[in-house]
DNA sequence: AGCACGCCGACT
DNA sequence: GTCGGCGTGCTC
């Protein structure tokens, strides 16, 4: 018996091994294996196929162990992650690594220990002996090792000590997933005798009083004399509630009485109670829209649900996704990111209680491991809410998949492989279900607009906001004038500070948006306009206040401030443009006495700085809250009068074809935060180019304008929803070749899909690391056949590698970018 | 991706 | 002459 199995590589190929005959009966398609690989590695790969058809022109090599009895990823999961990988451009393998929680993904590590035996017969060179004097005899990871000393091509001298026999190396399976143990306390099997309990009862009484306190007390909390099951008492429990020593329970223990017992809980919150509260009843508004859906689903497997802000969208998936429970369905639901799930989880952890699971990437990821074992099981959570890879869960029933948000680009994985968008993903995984699925936005993308209007999905649109609030008055603010007359202090417009005042002064909360975070997006040498740049990425560098640092915002890389221009070697570096981090400090300045917290990428880099932040906000205890997009998401605050955002301009030039789209769509959210029961919300719009179209249709709150402007200009410059893009990258270490060859590649495609190619061009990362970069766009018309073309591209790709020239160019692909 | 193998320049 | 750097090719 053969098997086909996934390797978690980026391999376009399956690979092949013999089954042991011992557990050839008990492999199924879905199983987890693990397989040599290559000369010393082995990895945990996923089963595929299995046959009986030997392979001629290679040596088979033998699986080494099976992990599980039954399928760990489910017959449909296999036919989603197949899916993905075709319409991606990616290889199985990147699918796979993207949807199993580590903790599943067993993977060899070499580990180095030093032989205690051993002598140098002859001095080891001065490599070795830096390498040797580090290890121990227990021995530590290459990897950590490599990271420890600094050293490069660590292996080769690894490998010369092994020869020298000073050292042992192993390969060993790293562990990530560990069940969680709790030490439980039980009486022994002698002590549930009666006659021997009283006998230990009067000795207790005369030696050990304590003990016996504690024995009686044990006896009492797991109930285990009377005629009930004796309760499980946990060692902890016991110990706090009974105040006792760890020495008096020993002494139990040492006597034969009592024993303590590891047992294996669950890390997932299991106290939740399975009762549901009851649902909120829906407004008369949202009752329409909830009976619009149900309708539609009727007709169409997909809706898209078009609320404004603050309508009380979700009150409305609640009731579908009660609806759906109620007939055995599961029920998927997507969030964007972390900075929605806090909210969203307590409202329908409220509803759902113990039947909700969530599922996250800031979680530890045991806790996903357990999920998804739980979704495997009998009895799995009916409703999961998570965000991206959440769609790689299992479900045996799936029944309904709410997008909320399905507009935000969050959706769109960016750099690793797969590139998959989640929101078009989750319409393929309910599709194979036989699920429905719901998009919900107030500002839906233009893709999904499109498909609603030419009727490919159903439309349901809700224009009230709940409790009759008012939608913001937004008033937009000429900021190009009043820099001329020299107004503005730093970003602020008069007109801006004097409604923060007022806020303020009325004990009402403000937001200020800022699209940028740290501190000024750069510095600037004034004499020659030297920028200081990454030095492996082509990409000007953030100045940090905080840390006094330059970071690339790109591969994290962190440089000194020059205090002379490396140029010019003048003195004169200035800060241009707003960053959050600088936002902050000039309202600190401005506003003593407010206070004041700031949200962004390097506030909220553990969930509980990200939660603290909102619980402030929420509860009061903050009153200006400063962020970048995170503060556009969906909140639901209740105090906030005022919304300023502090330049509009840096979204409308953004390179991108999505710009005005997403600077709608931003603004607009933002300005959705403003705005309380009994009062109207006022937004300040700063921008230079007032009168932009875009301006115009956010103070509106046109969306349809926007949209119907935006299909305009897609049609007539060959984009989404009318052509297809995909992004080829080409990537290699040296630029004049990388060149030469984007341009070969160029011509191989023009030659096959003629106008529809542009480029190649420098993308605006045009180097990351070593790497140069180059991109060609393709365009594809949206009524062509996707499939054909993705085939075409592989198939060029596959022919021009094939030319020893371009062995060692890498390309990849962006399907749908963002 | 990760590892082995092989070729080439900088040092003993 | 050898050690360590890096380019190339393969992994069932």
């Amino acid at each position: 018996m053969f098997i086909d199995v996934i390797v978690p590589l980026p391999l376009n190929t399956c690979f092949t091994y013999v089954l042991p005959k011992e557990w050839a009966e008990q492999v199924q398609v879905g199983c987890r294996v693990v397989v040599p690989f290559g000369t010393k590695k082995f990895y945990t790969a996923i089963v595929r196929r299995m046959h009986n058809q030997k392979p001629e022109d290679y040596e088979v090599k033998e699986a080494m162990a099976l992990l599980d009895g039954q399928p760990i990823v489910l017959p449909l999961q296999l036919k989603f992650w197949t899916w993905l990988a075709d319409y991606y451009l990616c290889a199985l393998g990147d699918v796979y690594k993207a949807a199993l929680p580590a903790g599943l993904k067993i993977e060899s590590e070499t580990v180095v220990a030093r032989n205690p035996e051993f002598e140098a017969a002859e001095p080891l060179s001065q490599r070795e002996q830096l390498l040797f004097d580090r290890l121990t005899e227990k021995g530590e990871s290459v990897t950590k090792l490599a990271k420890a000393t600094g050293l490069h091509n660590i292996l080769a001298t690894v490998k010369t000590l092994l020869e020298r026999e000073a050292i042992v190396v192993k390969e060993e399976l790293k562990h990530t997933y560990k069940p969680k143990m709790e030490a439980r306390v039980r009486l022994t099997q002698a002590a549930a005798n009666e006659r021997r309990m009283h006998f230990f009862f009067d000795d207790l009484q005369r030696h050990a009083p304590k003990q016996l306190d504690l024995l009686m007390k044990y006896l009492e909390f797991s109930g285990c004399m009377g005629q009930l099951p004796a309760k499980t008492v946990t060692k902890a429990e016991l110990l706090q509630r009974t105040g006792a020593t760890a020495a008096t329970l020993n002494g139990l223990v040492g006597k034969g009485i009592l024993e303590i017992y590891q047992e294996e809980t669950g890390r997932l919150n299991a106290s939740a109670e399975d009762t549901a509260a009851e649902l909120r009843p829906l407004n008369l508004h949202q009752q329409r829209a909830h009976d619009e859906i149900v309708q539609r689903f009727a007709q169409k497997n997909i809706c898209l649900l078009h609320g404004v802000t603050a309508s009380g969208k979700t009150e409305i998936y609640i009731h579908l996704i009660d609806e759906a429970v109620r007939q055995g369905k599961q029920v998927l639901y997507l969030l964007p990111e972390i900075a929605l799930t806090t909210q969203i989880t307590e409202r329908l952890r409220r509803v759902f209680g113990g039947r909700l699971g969530v599922y996250h990437s800031k979680f530890p990821d045991a806790e996903r491991v357990e999920i998804w074992q739980k979704q495997l099981s009998g009895q799995p959570y009916d409703i999961i809410l998570g965000v991206r890879s959440s769609v790689f869960l299992p479900f045996h029933r799936l029944g309904l998949v709410i997008v909320d948000e399905e507009h935000e680009n969050t959706y769109k994985q960016q750099d690793p492989a797969p590139r998959y968008h989640a929101r078009n993903a989750a319409i393929m995984l309910a599709s194979f279900c036989g699920a429905k699925t719901l998009l919900g936005t107030a500002t839906p993308s233009i893709e999904s607009w499109s498909n609603a209007r030419s009727g490919k999905y159903g439309l349901v649109e809700l224009k009230e906001r709940y409790q009759e609030m008012q939608l913001p008055e937004i008033i937009p603010i000429d900021i190009k004038e009043l820099r001329r007359k020299k107004r503005m202090s730093g970003p602020f417009s008069p007109f801006l500070l004097q409604n923060i005042r007022e806020a303020l002064e009325q004990k009402e909360q403000v937001i200020l948006f800022q699209n940028r975070r740290g501190f000024a997006p750069m510095i600037e040498c004034h004499t020659c306009g030297w920028v200081p740049k990454c030095a492996h990425c082509d990409v000007s560098l953030t100045y940090h206040k905080g840390l006094n640092q330059l970071t690339c915002h790109y591969c994290g890389a962190v440089y000194q401030v020059p205090l002379r221009c490396p140029a010019c070697a003048g003195t004169d570096l200035r800060h241009r443009g707003f960053g959050t981090e600088k936002i902050e400090d000039d309202i600190r300045t401005l506003f003593p006495e407010a206070r004041v917290a700031r949200m962004d990428l390097d506030t909220t880099r553990t969930r509980a700085a990200y939660e603290r932040i909102i619980a402030d906000f929420e509860q009061g205890r903050t009153d200006i809250l400063i962020g970048t997009q995170m503060v556009s998401k969906g909140l639901d605050f209740d105090h906030v009068s005022v919304v300023g955002i502090l330049n509009a301009d840096t979204m409308l030039n953004y390179p991108d074809f999505r710009a005005y789209e997403r600077a709608f769509q931003l603004m607009a959210q933002v300005a959705g935060r403003a705005g309380r029961k009994n009062k109207r919300g006022r937004v300040v719009l700063q921008t230079s180019s007032a009168g932009h179209p875009i301006i115009a249709q956010v103070i509106r709150n046109d969306y349809e304008a926007m949209a119907s402007g935006q299909m305009a200009e897609r049609k007539l410059f060959h984009y989404p929803p009318y052509f297809r893009l995909v992004y080829v990258y080409l990537k290699h270490r040296n630029e004049s070749q990388l060149e030469q060859m984007a341009q070969v590649m160029g011509e191989r495609l023009r030659a096959c899909f003629g106008e529809r190619i542009l480029g190649p061009d420098k993308p605006p990362v045009s180097r990351i690391q070593t790497l140069f970069i180059r991109k060609i766009m393709v365009k594809i018309e949206t009524a062509a056949s996707m499939s054909q073309a993705r085939q075409l591209l592989r198939q060029i790709q596959s022919e021009m590698q094939a030319d020893e020239r371009f062995k060692s160019l890498l390309v990849y692909y962006d399907v749908d970018p963002a």
